[in-house]
RNA sequence: AGGCGCGUAGCUCAGUGGGAGAGCACUACCUUGACACGGUAGGGGUCGGCGGUUCAAUCCCGCCCGCGCCUACCA
């Protein structure tokens, strides 16, 4: 058994955690042998000795030869120690070849010591404090009698010096201390019998675990299964269901407290034990459910569909509820398990109490000064470095973030990550994020205000450009989401909402509407009022299980028709059909316009022209349907770039003085400037232009100019380079029209 | 020792056999009637190293280096 001297408990291997690269300490001491000579082992827990039983050497070691079957004298006690051969126990090239054998307090000793019928002598009181089997060391702490042994054995003469030693040590999950070995009786689960068909259903595919790789480590755990300690001497849990005779001592294990002893009669006494914590919740998917009962809970929930955890806990957990669930109730308990990563401190150090670098969710939620976080750590036993992180990383505690905010963030993390390192900046981002929201939200329903325009959860129709825009966009977003969502890729999800609210609908959508609204054009407002509330409802709806409070609290503020329901939680998530409406073609003209508005505004950013001043942009352009948008659009883009536009064929057209020039998309922009020109300053940003599109321009040469490349590869991947070739070309043509001019100037 | 996974911008991390991405951080300008918890424009990466497969590798394969986790052992 692993046994918890603090915690004065059984432990499970799994409850076992392992210290590496503890340092540690190899000391080397003699046993006399009987009839002289002596035999030197080495040990890293010294106080052991007072419970060795043998001394073990390798069975071919010519240097022990002479000592088989011979008797070492115990220094402290009155004991005869055996010199037996084992060469499972021993490797010669190790230490001195010769092992102390301890049964009662060590695995392989342990083994060993059944192999050859050796006493078992156990030295530990539960406590950790040393038995009487001790001798002069009796009631010692195990770590005081380690020195107390060793200062003897010194004085005996009989040390033989030491070395450090690097070793893992075997502590407790559940108190830190150093777990020790001990001998005892204890109720244990066979575990083969129950991993076999546990093994079989995820192979057959009864229950998928995600992400996929999981399954490794769930079958090479499965597969080298141990048998399970499951009694545990603590006050809290089931009680174990097994019940001794008081007269014979006759063991009796019954759903139903038996009333006496099967085989004499006799009085019962209960074990005084528990059930292991994991044992009881392996119970969970169908204990909570009213089983054994079959009761209508347990035949609707059971199986479930979807498990979610982290994958900290496959074994503790999730293995035990798969093979539970197997035996007791025939069917596997869930279809799927969702493993995600351990959220750990923002250094990505796992969180502990002792550590002090557990982030109470509710902190982040309401909001907490140090103070507060450094109360609460303490109270949790943190210790002073634990205080220090907290004091160094959160000097002015949290903000309020919201539950929104917290919940944004977790699903934000990509599943096949082992580690969340929680990270507040983050959470403040999607912070940030719920307010742009309520901002949008704010600017909708005050341009909507006495309108009479109500949500109706159907998609308007819509013929200016903007309002198709941004119906294509939330399509295309209703349509990833779904995608996203059926392959559990919740932060794929997320992201898609992100970039939606905040760049397609905020950036771009709310500016352009501001000129609709404005146009004076009432059947222009009215559709660009009906897709305002349009998109925002749904974007709720696709936004509310990710952010169910913002949500919600904007949801009731908007009107909506009588036939919806009275909470958002109650309304349909939006699906594709008539919402997943995509127009290819309004995404590609709004991407040229967009390419013209960011070409605009660089040339206004880097000539550092005051945001406040308009203007004048002369858009070039001989393809015709492109001239047609532009030319079309020129009021959005005015608006957008607070410019006055005009377009032009380019071919014929007059150069003009102390211009801007830039070129995108096909589309040349002139801006004159008289008087704030800086010739040089708009020489160097073209340039730079120029000298980008010529790297570009010169990789595809390279690669149209490798024959291999135009036989081997696709048709369509060879087509689109050339493509690529003549825009850049143009552009490039363009911008050296520009260069000269300037040059000339 | 065995198994699994990871090395991509200053940080945290997505991603793909054919033009390197996001958030934060950083720089400049801007308090414009939704939003400064904001807007606009920028800078920043030999995609850990070396080989191989391929017309083409950040992506596929092999080896190496570094890191993490799990399992086992450690007198």
């Amino acid at each position: 058994m692993n046994w918890d001297v603090q915690s004065q408990t059984v432990l499970s291997d799994l409850e076992v955690e392992s210290e590496e690269n503890a340092q540690g300490e190899l000391f080397d001491f003699a046993y006399p042998v009987e009839g002289g000579g002596e035999i030197v082992v080495s040990t890293t827990r010294p106080e052991t000795m007072l419970g060795d039983t043998a001394i073990a050497v390798h069975p071919d070691d010519p240097r022990y030869m002479h000592l088989h079957g011979k008797h070492a004298l115990h220094p402290f006690v009155d004991r005869k120690v055996k010199i037996i051969t084992d060469a499972v126990l021993v490797d010669p090239k190790f230490g001195t070849g010769a092992v102390k054998v301890t049964p009662a307090h060590d695995w392989n000793d342990f083994a060993t010591g059944k192999r050859h019928k050796l006493e078992e002598i156990n030295i530990l009181r539960k406590d950790g404090t040393l038995n009487e089997n001790a001798g002069p060391f009796q009631g010692q702490d195990r770590f005081a009698a380690r020195k107390a042994v060793k200062a003897k054995l010194e004085e005996l003469g009989l040390a033989r010096g030491s070395k450090v030693h690097a070793l893992t040590l075997p502590r407790s999950q559940r108190s830190g201390t150093v777990v020790e070995p001990i001998i005892s009786t204890q109720w244990y689960v066979r575990m083969k019998p129950l991993a076999e068909p546990a093994i079989a259903a995820v192979e057959q595919g009864k229950t998928t675990i995600v992400p996929e790789h999981w399954n490794k480590t769930y079958f090479h755990w499965m597969r080298d299964i141990q048998d399970w300690c499951i009694s545990r001497q603590l006050w809290w849990g089931h009680p174990i269901p097994a019940w001794y005779c008081n007269a014979c001592e006759h063991t009796h294990v019954a759903q139903q407290a038996p009333s006496k002893c099967d085989k004499c009669g006799g009085a019962l006494r209960q074990d005084e034990d528990v059930l292991d914590t994991w044992f009881s919740s392996a119970l969970w998917p169908f204990s909570t459910l009213g089983w054994p009962d079959k009761t209508p809970d347990l035949a609707r929930f059971y199986p479930t569909d979807d498990l979610e955890t982290g994958y900290d806990i496959l074994f503790f957990w999730v293995a035990r509820m798969m093979m539970m669930g197997i035996h007791f109730m025939g069917e596997v308990p869930f279809r799927r398990v969702l493993l995600s990563g351990l959220v750990t401190d923002e250094r990505g150090d796992k969180m502990s109490k002792v550590k002090g670098n557990v982030i109470d969710p509710l902190d982040v939620i309401q909001g907490a000064t140090l103070d507060d976080l450094l109360a609460k750590a303490k109270n949790n036993g943190a210790k002073d470095s634990g205080l220090d992180y907290l004091r160094k990383t959160y000097p002015e505690g949290f903000a309020a973030y919201g539950a929104d905010a917290m919940r944004f963030t977790l699903l934000s993390y990509s599943p096949q990550t082992t580690k969340i390192a929680l990270s507040i900046k983050r959470i403040e981002g999607y912070r940030n994020f719920a307010n742009k929201l309520w901002n949008a939200a704010r600017y909708v329903l005050m341009n909507l205000e006495g309108s009479g325009v109500q949500a109706t959860q159907v998609r308007p129709d819509a013929h200016c450009f903007a309002n198709r825009f941004i119906l294509s966009r939330l399509a295309t977003t209703i349509l990833t989401v779904h995608l996203s969502i059926d392959e559990y890729r919740l932060d794929e999800a997320s992201l898609a909402l992100y970039h939606f609210v905040w760049q397609d609908f905020c950036d771009w959508y709310l500016e352009l509407s501001k000129a609709l609204l404005q146009s004076g054009d009432s059947a222009i407002v009215a559709e660009t009022r009906a897709v305002l509330m349009h998109v925002l409802e749904t974007s709720l709806r696709l936004l509310h299980p990710m952010m169910p409070f913002i949500t919600e609290e904007i949801w009731q503020r908007i009107a909506k028709t009588e036939a919806l329901q009275r909470t958002i939680m109650l309304a349909p998530y939006p699906e594709g059909g008539r919402d997943g409406l995509t127009d290819e073609t309004v995404e590609r003209e709004m991407a040229v316009l967009q390419a013209v508005i960011v070409a605009t505004r660089a040339i206004r950013s880097e000539r550092d022209i005051h945001p406040r001043l308009t203007l004048p942009l002369t858009l070039r352009c001989d393809d015709v349907p492109l001239r047609a948008l532009v030319t079309r659009e020129q009021e959005a883009i005015a608006s957008l770039c607070k410019a006055t536009v005009s377009v032009e064929a380019l071919a014929g057209s007059a150069p003009v003085d102390n211009s801007a020039t830039s070129v995108t998309e096909g589309v040349t922009l002139v801006v004159p400037l008289a008087g704030l020109v800086d010739d040089g300053k708009e020489r160097e940003r073209v340039e730079r232009q120029l000298q980008k599109l010529e790297k570009d321009l010169q990789a595809i040469d390279k690669k149209l100019g490798n024959a291999g490349f135009v036989d081997r590869a696709p048709a369509e991947v060879v087509h689109k380079e050339r493509e690529r070739k003549a825009e850049l070309e143009h552009s490039c043509v363009q911008l050296r029209e520009a260069l000269t001019k300037l040059k000339a100037t």
